[in-house]
RNA sequence: GGAGGGGUUCCAGAGCGGUCAAAUGGGGCGGGCUGUAAACCCGUUGACUUCGGUCUUCGAAAGUUCGAAUCUUUCCCCCUCCA
């Protein structure tokens, strides 16, 4: 078996290929390039994206040439796959803005001195925004039936349920079909990689070229990820696990993955780090604590870079040792225009911006969660002296994971 | 086109004239236990408060009433069944 193959399948990538022999034999012989494309609904990726992202790395490490195809065009129309109600239709702008950030984003994962494997970045808007109607209908739509299209499962399931399907959405199909059929003739791009829902997309492409230029390409599709608990891998209920540090800091990053649970720990070295599955067998049965701090190490410094990373395990090993220097606690400006004489507890809390409803903190004073330097606050009308502040020494917390200095500017 | 059912706080889902800031479950947050995990237990979950209360919420608007999430009217949006 071809190395990527058998690294794609160690490593449980492998959900399904339209012919994983053939495209074995064929990765033996030849580097390729090989495409994921990424939609640019949101401003950022977050890690539910997370896998595919692994699966152009590992296209790298391999001598493969990654090509992401950002979804400029597509956005435009959205995927009904996976959804039983049409989307928000994003405006021009926020789909550019979007589609920019996202870029940034994968090339903190996919940077490399080595041209061979430099991602190619292209936008699907470019070949779609032009299109003719009349002679796409010609050359591209006399390829699919009505009848075909009927029994993919995203359309299926949106008729089956009597939800509309606008006409735009159903053709979604057919413009990713096209995406492949571009990447093709361009960039001579043979292979493309999705999650499992994306496989009656991407057999559309692979059917389009053999159709439309009598060409073998292949299709490769990797597993839904979930956690131990059953739920989707990538969106917690504050919100989604942002692979931008603008939307979410370092720290959290390094914390959602020291917050893995015990049982997905193995499995998450495995997809998301680049320790070799060797490496792995012989520290499995380490201290499972440790492991958690490898995982959020590795996956940290794959994003943020190493300097973050450690930074980020600087400071929980300082807010989770109970021995607060404030050395490595993030800090925050407080204007000191703002401060007159001394101030009370809740007012600080706020102007920390830890946390804004005065309801909430005093609920949290109830509740024993306040600490000013590990001291424990139980008055509400509590007053914090000036000159502690003065000092810049205050550290501010709630419950045990919030953290901050507070520094008088 | 015909008949019916519904829009409730983060989500699901009760309430159907006052005792409703609204049951219950999930989630979140906080506390306990521990290992920053899981499981479990407890508390809490609209905002503001001088802790007496005050203000804003039950699709939207108008109305009936001393009093409306609950009744009436209009509008908007969803769903189910039949053609």
């Amino acid at each position: 078996m071809n190395k990527f193959i058998k690294e794609f399948k160690d490593r449980d990538y492998f959900y399904q290929c339209t012919d994983e022999l053939e495209l074995s034999q064929l990765l033996d012989k030849k580097k390729i390039k090989a495409y994921i494309g990424f939609d640019c609904t949101a401003e950022s990726l977050h890690v539910g994206s997370l896998l595919q992202i692994m699966c152009l790395r590992l296209l790298q490490k391999h001598g493969h040439q990654p090509i992401v195809l950002l979804g400029g065009g597509t956005t435009r129309i959205g995927d009904p796959s996976g959804k039983d109600q049409t989307r928000r239709i994003l405006s021009e702008k926020e789909i550019n803005k979007n589609s920019k950030n996202i870029e940034k984003i994968l090339n903190n994962f996919l940077k490399t001195k080595d041209k061979k494997t430099k991602p190619i970045f292209v936008n699907n808007y470019k070949w779609l925004k032009d299109l003719n109607y009349i002679s796409f209908l010609r050359n591209i739509g006399k390829h699919f039936t009505i009848n075909k299209m009927l029994t993919f499962e995203s359309v299926k399931t949106r008729l089956d349920r009597e939800q509309s399907l606008s006409y735009m959405e159903f053709n979604y199909m057919i413009l990713q079909a096209y995406d492949f059929l571009e990447l093709q003739k361009k960039e001579n791009c043979i292979l493309q990689i999705g999650g499992s829902d994306q496989w009656g997309n991407i057999i559309n492409g692979v059917e389009l070229i053999k159709r439309h230029c009598n060409k073998k390409v292949f299709g490769l599709t990797t597993p839904l990820i979930t956690l131990a608990s059953g739920a989707k891998m990538g969106k917690t209920a504050e919100g989604a696990v942002w692979l931008d540090k603008k939307l979410l800091s370092p720290y959290d990053y390094w914390q959602f993955w020291r917050n893995t649970d015990d049982k997905d720990v193995i499995r998450f070295l495995n997809y998301f780090t680049d320790i070799e599955s060797e490496e792995l067998e012989k520290i499995k049965s380490q201290n499972i604590n440790d492991l958690k701090k490898l995982l959020a190490d590795k996956t940290t410094a794959m994003l943020h870079g190493e300097k973050e990373a450690s930074k980020a395990r600087k400071t929980a090993q300082e807010v989770f040792s109970g021995h607060l220097s404030g050395a490595n606690i993030p800090s925050a400006k407080i204007q000191i225009s703002q401060i007159e004489q001394n101030i009370n507890i809740i007012d600080l809390v706020v102007l920390s911006k830890l946390e804004n409803s005065k309801s909430e903190i005093r609920r949290l004073i109830k509740g024993k969660a306040i600490k000013i330097n590990n001291e424990l606050i139980t008055d509400d009308k509590y007053l914090v002296e000036k000159d502690l502040l003065k000092e810049n020494n205050l550290i501010l917390s709630i419950g045990k994971k919030r953290y901050l200095k507070l520094i008088l500017n």
